[in-house]
DNA sequence: GCAAAAGTGTTTCTAATACACCCATGA
DNA sequence: TCATGGGTGTATTAGAAACACTTTTGC
């Protein structure tokens, strides 16, 4: 295997790896994984990542167009939260790899090139903070256990501080089916009033005037103010 | 110049940059720099820090040991905020650095072997958020401004959340000069009253039962309590 | 008329802020 | 005795949290 790039000091390889979450159509908080075609950890569950384009992008960048290989989607919010950097973390030689932060809209995972499979997993916190997937401890590839819930931990800050969320609803949506989300994201319940009170005194929502009909009362269906849904652009038509 | 180090795909650089900070005698907010002996931005001044030990070290490690070399401080508030990652950031090659915040007791700074120079500055920031070295706009090499400036904010928020102020305090001290420490980091005024209550409430300090002396009415002398000491041992005797 | 979800206000508590005077000492 | 910095308490406000009943609809 030829071997043309070569440094007068020795280099790491550097990848991102991308915590992908979403909410799945039962309103699960839904983790993106991909199995592994290719040794180490062959037909493993790992995070869906990949090295950078060495001269050619930034590590956001880079993210960014694994995120696109991996999901179709483009729009989304996407954070860095940190650099994983033990030298046997990788058996085949030093990969640095830097985690992102992504919460998009959910949508049908695509096997990338070096994956046998890409699949959206439930995931939770136990009370004392281990992450499991499809309900049993987390067994993933690497330290991506590790790189995961301090991703789910950023994320879970951040739903609070940013108008995130609403990557994941529809382009109309109820209270109730915001207060949902942002209880799946959270992993626990809310109080409907004070989260109400809450959402409103953000300058986040604005009422369609329109109401989603069921068996029951109606309810007034609200979508995302302007200056938010520039920011936040999800590419839902 | 031979290039022994090769591989299959091409690799990056990895480097990390610290943003020391520490108080001078005279209470000012300082941040270490060195002067470059060597090209890129050959004279200029930039930010502490070094590459990775591919293979033989993770990236505190690094920002630990480049530390030492540098101030010959070992233990420290030291935590690790961004990757900086743009192509074009350093013109020998794609380098990605890895931003470090370190706090430290004051110490006489070292030039280590790449550097013609090291050197602390008073530095603040603006109503704007501009970042003042010696009272001047930053002019520094790579994009240091920027990542010195995440560290600065970083810095500001930790300072409330951590017990890492006692870094910088002697053994003993009194409360004003701590309210003094706080003041200079996060550069504003704080009131007297609130303060104390603030920082009473957390279970950071203990009363020495000692006195300082002065011109005045004498203060008592506080001093870190032990869980804390613990954590932030300061090599301080 | 009843089941089901929508909607709504008030009280309580806590944390942050603003603010002004007396105290103990050395000179 | 006075100049200097050390030390203290209370009232106000804002935001978070707890909490229960009425309304509107489809069936």
């Amino acid at each position: 295997m030829p071997k043309p790039y070569c440094y007068e000091y020795p280099h790491p390889a550097v990848a991102t790896d991308l915590c992908v979450f979403s909410l799945d159509k039962e309103m699960r908080l839904v983790a993106l994984f991909i199995r592994r075609k290719q040794p180490p950890f062959e037909d493993q569950w790992a995070l869906p990542g990949g090295f950078i384009k060495v001269g050619a992008e930034n590590l956001d960048q880079c993210a960014r167009r694994e995120l696109m290989e991996e999901t179709g989607t483009e729009a989304a919010h996407l954070e860095q939260f940190g650099a994983y950097s033990d030298p046997g973390r990788d058996p085949r030689e030093h990969v640095i790899s830097v985690g992102y932060l992504a919460l998009i809209r959910h949508s049908p995972a695509v096997a990338g090139t070096d994956a046998a499979e890409a699949k959206w997993f439930p995931i939770e916190t136990t009370k004392k903070g281990d992450l499991l997937v499809n309900g049993r401890r987390a067994q993933l590839a690497f330290d991506h256990r590790k790189i995961l819930t301090d991703a789910l931990q950023r994320l879970r800050r951040r739903i609070d501080e940013a108008p995130i969320v609403f990557v994941v609803m529809p382009e109309q949506f109820t209270l109730a089916q915001l207060q949902s989300a942002f209880e799946t994201i959270k992993g626990e319940e809310l109080d409907k009033r004070n989260f109400r009170k809450w959402v409103i005194d953000k300058d986040w929502l604005k009422e369609t005037g329109e109401f989603q009909r069921g068996r029951q009362r109606p309810a007034v269906l609200f979508t995302v103010g302007k200056k938010i849904s520039k920011l936040y652009a999800q590419g839902q038509k």
